[in-house]
DNA sequence: CACCCTAGAGTGAACGTTCACACCGTGCCG
DNA sequence: CGGCACGGTGTGAACGTTCACTCTAGGGTG
C-alpha cells in the first residue's frame, strides 16, 4: 500500500484482489460495471472495496487508457463573476456527464498564459477551455494544434484553427449599447477599458468605436479612447471626465469597472443618468443594487459554459479533431437606471 | 507517441531519448537537473526536447514518486469573494514554490462534500485544503484519518484530529461587532445567517448569541435567531424586520448578506444607521461603494490562505503526520458608514 | 602496474491500472 | 458424442516515468 506523510497508505486494487480472493482483473471488472462478472464474485469484491475504503487511483487508470474523464479550466481570476459563473456553469455540466474540472489561474507571468495551459496537460486533462485574456491568437493556435486534445476558447470571437471560439457578438452588443445611448440624446461617449485582458478588450473596444462613430455621425468627437494603466474604474472614470469634461456618457468594459465610474460621476457631483449615463458588460447582481442600478450588457454565463462543455465533450467522444468554429452569442441589453 | 482526439500525439521521454541518442534515464536526469551529465549531452537533449515540444507528464511521474507537486483546494463556491481571494492566495503562494493547485467546487449532493474530497485524492494531491461548508466534524475526522495526506479546513476553528483547522476568531469577532453596536447605543440586534454554509454559519451564530446576551443585559430581548430559507439576504432581512419592528441592528453572516438587509431597509423607509445599524462579515470591496457604506469585520484571505499552504508544504516536505491543530484568526472591524 | 574511485551512462523493475488475449468448464446443437 | 459458443476468470504486457542498481572507461594513487 501507498505510505504517504501522515503515516496511512491507501489499497490497492491489489489489494481488494487479495481480499476477494480474486484477480486484480476481475476487480477491474466490478468496478467498471463488466456483464460478465458472477453476482456472487461481484458481492465478495464490493465487500472487499467497501472494507478498505479502496478508490481507484485515477492516475494510473488515466495512464493505459489515455483518457483522464478530467478538463481543464483556466481563467486569469475566478473572482471575476462573468468568469467565476462560466467555471461554475462547467462545472456542473462536468458532474452530470461524470467529468472532473480542474480549474486554475491563468498567469500572465507563465508564458502570457500558455505555460499555464501546458500544465494542465501535463495533468492529463482530455479538453481545455479557457479565457484568452493576453495570448496572441497566433501562441493559441500553435498551443491547439500541439496540445493533442480539444481546446475551446471563451470570450474572444477569432477564427482560430484546431480551436472552437464562444463569444459575445461584439458588434450587436455594441450596436445595442450605442443605439439605446444615442436614443437617449447622448452624443459623446467615453470608454472605459481594461488592461487586466487585453485579449477580450481589444474586440470590445473596437466594436464600440465603429458603433459610436457609425451612430454619432460627425456631430461631435464620437469616442474617447482609454486603455487606462491603472484598474479600478473610479481612478479611470475620475481622469476621464477630467480630461473629457463634456462626456454625456460613459460604458464601462465590465460591470465593475462602470461601477466605478457611477463613483466618479457621484465623486464629481455629476448626476447618472442626466449628466452621464453609464453602461456595463456582464450583468452581475451587484449591478442591480448600486444607486441608480446599472444598465448592462446581459452575458449568458451559463450558457457560454454548457457550450463550451459539451465542444469538449463532443470532440473526445466522437474523436473528431476541432477545425475552428466561431460561436457567437446574442447579447441582451438591461436597461436599468443608469441610462 | 499518444494518440489524441485532434490526431495529434504527445511525445515522450523515449523519443527524446531516441533523438538525443541516449537512454530514458539521461534525459530523467536532465529533466531533474542532475549534477552527473555531461555538458555535451545536456545540450543535446535540451535541444531534443525544445524540438519536439516535450513536456512530462506528471501523472506518470506521480505514480512512481508518490508526489504530485499538487494540492487540492475545495469550497462551495468560488464566486464568494471571501473563498474566492483564499483560493487566489494560495493560487499564488503554490506557484512561488512550485505546485500546482487543482480548484474545485464541493458539493453538497456529493455526500455533503466528503465525495467531493475524495475524488481529489484519486487525482493525486499530494494536500487538501478546504472549507467545511456542510461536513460533520466526525466526517471530516475519517477522512483525514483515512487520506493518507495532511488535511486543512478553513473557516472552522474546530480541533479535530489529523486536521489543521485555520478560523477567523468568532468570539472575538462577536465582541468586536457587539461592543461598537452596544457603543452606538443599539441594544435589539438581529441576526442574519444564510443556510449554504451550515457549518461556518453555527459558530458564528453562536459566538453573537453569546456576545449579545452578555452585552445587552437584560434590557431587552437579546437576540433574533434567523435561519432564512432564502439565500438572499434582501428577503431575509425584510422578513425579520417585519416580524421584529423593533429591531435597531442587524449583522449579517457575510456583507452580501449585509447588503441584502441595507437594501430591505431602503425597501421599508428605514435610515441606516439611524433607524438600524447594519454589519457584515469578510469586507468585500462592494461593501464600500454602498450607500452608506458598509461596516464589517475584515477576513484576512491571503493570510489564511498563506498558512494553509504552510501547513500543507512543511507536512509534506517533513513528513510529519497532522496532529490536529487550530489556528485563529485576529479580527478587524472595519468601522463605515452603515454603523 | 594493480588498485580503487569517480564521472557518465544505461538497464530492469516498479508505480496502479486496463487491454488483449488465453484459459477452462459447461451447455447446447447437429 | 464431438464441436462450438460463451460465461467466467486469470496472465502478461503496456502506459510514461523514476529508482536502485550495474557497467564502462579513464585517471589518480600506492
Amino acid at each position: 500500500m501507498k505510505r504517504r506523510p501522515n503515516g496511512v497508505s491507501r489499497p490497492t486494487i491489489v489489494d481488494v484482489a487479495d481480499v476477494a480472493n480474486v484477480s486484480r482483473q476481475t476487480v477491474s471488472r466490478v468496478l467498471a460495471d463488466h456483464p460478465r462478472v458472477a453476482p456472487a464474485t461481484r458481492l465478495r469484491v464490493e465487500a472487499a472495496i467497501e472494507d478498505l475504503g479502496y478508490r481507484p487511483n485515477r492516475m494510473a487508470r488515466a495512464l493505459v487508457t489515455r483518457t483522464s474523464l478530467t478538463f481543464g479550466f483556466a481563467a486569469v481570476d475566478m473572482r471575476d463573476l462573468h468568469f467565476g459563473d462560466t467555471c461554475a456553469g462547467m462545472q456542473a455540466e462536468a458532474r452530470k456527464h461524470g467529468y472532473y474540472l480542474v480549474v486554475t489561474k491563468l498567469d500572465f507571468e507563465d508564458d502570457r498564459g500558455v505555460g499555464t495551459l501546458e500544465t494542465l496537460l501535463t495533468l492529463g486533462v482530455d479538453g481545455i477551455a479557457f479565457f484568452p485574456s493576453f495570448m496572441e491568437d497566433t501562441e493559441i493556435e500553435l498551443f491547439a494544434s500541439t496540445s493533442g486534445c480539444p481546446v475551446v476558447m471563451i470570450g474572444r470571437g477569432s477564427k482560430i484553427p484546431h480551436v472552437v471560439s464562444i463569444a459575445l457578438d461584439e458588434t450587436a452588443a455594441a450596436d445595442l449599447i450605442v443605439d439605446h445611448l444615442v436614443q437617449s440624446g447622448k452624443r459623446r461617449i467615453g470608454v472605459l477599458m481594461n488592461e487586466m485582458y487585453p485579449k477580450i478588450v481589444h474586440d470590445r473596444f473596437v466594436a464600440l468605436g465603429r458603433a459610436i462613430t457609425s451612430r454619432t455621425d460627425g456631430v461631435e468627437p464620437p469616442v474617447e479612447a482609454d486603455y487606462p494603466q491603472i484598474s479600478h474604474g473610479r481612478d479611470a472614470a475620475t481622469t476621464l471626465l477630467q480630461r473629457r469634461p463634456d462626456l454625456d456618457a460613459i460604458v464601462g468594459f465590465n460591470d465593475t469597472m462602470a461601477m466605478g465610474a457611477l463613483l466618479a460621476c457621484h465623486d464629481l457631483g455629476l448626476r447618472v443618468p442626466e449628466d452621464v449615463a453609464i453602461v456595463g458588460y456582464d450583468g452581475i447582481p451587484f449591478g442591480a443594487i448600486t444607486s441608480p442600478p446599472l444598465t448592462t450588457i446581459v452575458q449568458d454565463s451559463i450558457g457560454m459554459a454548457d457550450a463550451a462543455f459539451k465542444a469538449l465533450l463532443s470532440c473526445v467522444q466522437d474523436g473528431t479533431p476541432v477545425e475552428g468554429e466561431v460561436v457567437l452569442w446574442r447579447p441582451e441589453l438591461l436597461i436599468r437606471g443608469s441610462t
